[in-house]
DNA sequence: AGAATAGTAGAACAGATGTTCTTTAAGGCT
DNA sequence: AGCCTTAAAGAACATCTGTTCTACTATTCT
């Protein structure tokens, strides 16, 4: 008896990989020709040839004389998406909020923002800040961003950092570096010079993981 | 922001939940005449008639001339996230590249940025690049920022657009406005003057949607 | 080499499907 | 009543779309 073979051609790799790209973009499933032209295909009935083994081999389900009859497993679906708590603005006249506790585990009212899972790469503790007014233009943030933070005391040098300066009561957001005795916090536009600040006077509130700005 | 808030017929609700129904069970969304037949209506211009009214609420999004091509908002078999591809970069010397909207070919678009669905918000031809260089720094854009592109050849006034000035032979993204024999670009940092360009000079490439920076 | 099998091309067909047009009916409003 | 909006029925139409048929090419097997 003969094994059948198990393993996918590249075009049918390649059909797979366009129907499910079709349906999480569009909604709905593409036709026979939505995947002639979306792989390249010459011909409808090839597409119809593959879809049949691809059918048989279990990759897929299709419903007979139904337009876009296509049905994917949904093993691909969902759990990459993540709700963050928007918790508060960051502007430089305010002190930077900082998560309580409480904020975690209420799914509750609070703005959210929602991210994938590759924006955080498995990072704890990450809250989002929405900038307001313009102070932050030296980081390249502008008014009504989204700032994704991660809820840390320390940071390496050279990592973007919400600092809180005490004396100056004001919150920035800077490259930082600690250096010998002093802290230097460099904008994000390097022809902006940087500002020294004595340890005791800079506060880290967090890192700054993204960045997001939706416009129009 | 006050919105008139009509109650749904019960019809109208009946259609809705059928076609969750419908999706969840068969795996694709139902033609015009399964709705028909579903609902118990009698003309597939009523199910046409109520679907308009409902898209015009928003509580669905159709796609014209496509079959079955009802989209609910909502509905978490095909998750809230999309693969963008990032098909190009932009740089100061060198043009935009303008997506290949023919074959979607899974080699060219190697890499792709994963986004939720709320930040491309429904729109068509929506595509990334990544920003090489510090050119666009007056657009409070870096170097490594990816851009969200949507695919389009005229903006409204204020939109950011992504601009190929001929004569320069520079692309730049600036807020756009159309002015009485001259287009302004206006950089992003108000605090930076503004330039003004002939309209043959400048080849709109597409709309910006949205910034990502991902920091650390 | 010859035969069998896998894959491709192109076209044509039949049914599925969205759209639109005309007509009719039921309420609401002045 | 007269007029408007909303809603519905039915039919006709143009496309979209899955299916299938034939012919052709490439590869594999004996």
């Amino acid at each position: 008896m003969k094994l059948k073979q198990k393993e996918l051609s590249t075009k049918q790799q390649r059909i797979i990989d366009y129907i499910r790209h079709f349906w999480l973009e569009k909604g709905y499933p593409p036709s026979i020709r939505d995947i002639v032209g979306g792989c390249g295909l010459s011909s409808t009935s090839v597409a119809d040839y593959n879809l049949k083994i691809l059918e048989k081999r279990g990759y897929l389900r299709r419903h007979r004389e139904v337009s876009r009859g296509i049905q994917l497993p949904d093993r691909f679906a969902s759990g990459h998406k993540l709700y963050i708590p928007i918790i508060g603005q960051i502007a430089a006249g305010e002190p930077i909020p900082v998560p309580d506790n409480d904020a975690w585990d209420s799914t509750a009212s609070a703005d959210t923002i929602e991210v994938t899972r590759d924006l955080i790469r498995g990072r704890e503790g990450v809250y989002a800040l929405k900038v307001k007014g313009s102070s932050m233009m030296d980081a390249l943030i502008n008014d009504g961003d989204i700032v994704l933070m991660q809820n840390v005391n320390t940071v390496e040098n050279g990592e973007m950092a919400a600092v809180w300066l005490r004396a100056e009561r004001e919150a920035t957001l800077k490259k930082f570096y600690a250096e010998s005795g002093k802290i230097r916090l460099q904008p994000a536009n390097s022809q902006m010079k940087p500002i020294f600040v004595e340890p005791g006077n800079a506060e880290i509130q967090g890192r700054v993981i993204a960045v997001i700005r939706q416009l129009a």
